[in-house]
DNA sequence: GCTTAACTACACTGCACGGTGTAGTTTACT
DNA sequence: AGTAAACTACACCGTGCAGTGTAGTTAAGC
């Protein structure tokens, strides 16, 4: 559990603690959390322990830390993502497709790519039960309400017909990221057919 | 690792097998395979730990049972469920839609419901980094391919229009179980919608 | 240069736990 | 009843690890 607020943490230094931060995700993602020691992270970080202890407290002060980090760089990801390729897009229905196509092509293959996107959720998913907190956090419908608002947008210009834009945002999100995501290891020319089939298959259930 | 052939296992009683594959599975599940101690298996499962090592040898064999089981049962599950739902579809559309939905529901409301299969799914994955094996006897394809068949037999009576049709198997079940997994404790009316919704899109982007 | 906070490098503690051995008890079969 | 396999209940061992304390070193600020 988090620490007591009685025990004294330290601000540290910046770069040692996103060191830190940086270190943790990738062994909790590749590890598990359960199978990451602290001393790993230390390793991993290029600090000691102690001063792992001294900014964090306790372990499960680093995976809260870890996940909000994370759940704020999907959001700035998503939203950066689909302002510069779905905020351009036209009344020409053609544009449509590569836009979709290139919004998650895009995100798929920054930092929070599908394999990491992945891994997260997992990782979340497996510790909820002891920190439920973290799936406050990560669960916070941000970006499927921002894809929501931008459809909403597509079917005022006659671009999409929608009952629910939520619901069709979460369609889009499993047939794009979550299929693209199990197929993680696949080489590009497979994950791009993936990319398409899905923003297909979206159009033809929610165009007019 | 499983244990090297040489360690001496013993067959023993079928009840207290199942027994203990039946506390390890929920324990995995909740819990996690690492969080889940041997002890608490077999206090779970009401018998002693030096009998679950006579039976199975290590804990990671005792996953690696307790996945097989669990796949031969989902597979077990949706063939059973497609025979019954699907195989008596008529060339009548309005009764595809139904049908669907039905396949989807009852499936989820089985043993292997929604939250069980999506836990399960989250030990592999977590797990397979050591265990690759566990991906094999998961990700078979089986219950894929089972349903592109019947959505290939929809096509030739015109009900459907497939360019592949493992891709739109892969579609409806991202839009139907996948979501419906993410809602895992939603209340029965929505699950039901979001099954409606799921299946209605799916007709919508696959229909002639 | 001096002071102090930050940090490192170790050692340590207590606990959990995978796995093993063994003696006594129970069960099944002849 | 006798025999042997199956099982239980414990104790034990070695290892890993979260978390803590402490002395020495380094870095930053005055």
């Amino acid at each position: 559990m988090p620490p007591v607020e009685t025990k004294p943490l330290r601000a540290g230094s910046a770069a040692k603690r996103s060191a830190i931060l940086l270190a943790a995700r990738d062994l909790f993602m590749t590890e598990g959390f359960e199978r990451t020691s602290v001393d790993a992270v230390a390793a991993a970080a290029g600090v000691s322990k102690r001063t792992i202890y001294d900014y964090f407290g306790d372990k499960s002060t680093i995976l809260l830390r870890v996940v909000e980090s994370a759940a704020a760089s999907l959001l700035a990801s998503v939203t950066e993502a689909a302002d510069e390729e779905l905020g351009p897009v036209s009344e020409a229905p053609e544009t449509l497709e590569a836009s979709l196509i290139r919004f998650v092509a895009r995100i798929s293959d920054t930092t929070m790519g599908s394999d990491a996107y992945s891994s997260l959720r997992r990782l979340v998913s497996t510790e909820a039960a002891h920190l439920p907190v973290l799936r406050d956090q990560w669960d916070t419908r941000e970006p499927e309400t921002l894809l929501a608002e931008y459809f909403t947008t597509f079917e005022r210009i006659g671009l999409l017909r929608l009952a629910k834009p939520l619901t069709a945002a979460d369609h889009f999100g499993a047939l794009t990221f979550r299929l693209l995501q199990d197929e993680a290891d696949a080489p590009k020319a497979r994950r791009h057919e993936i990319v398409a089939d899905g923003v297909q298959a979206f159009l033809r259930a929610y165009r007019p």
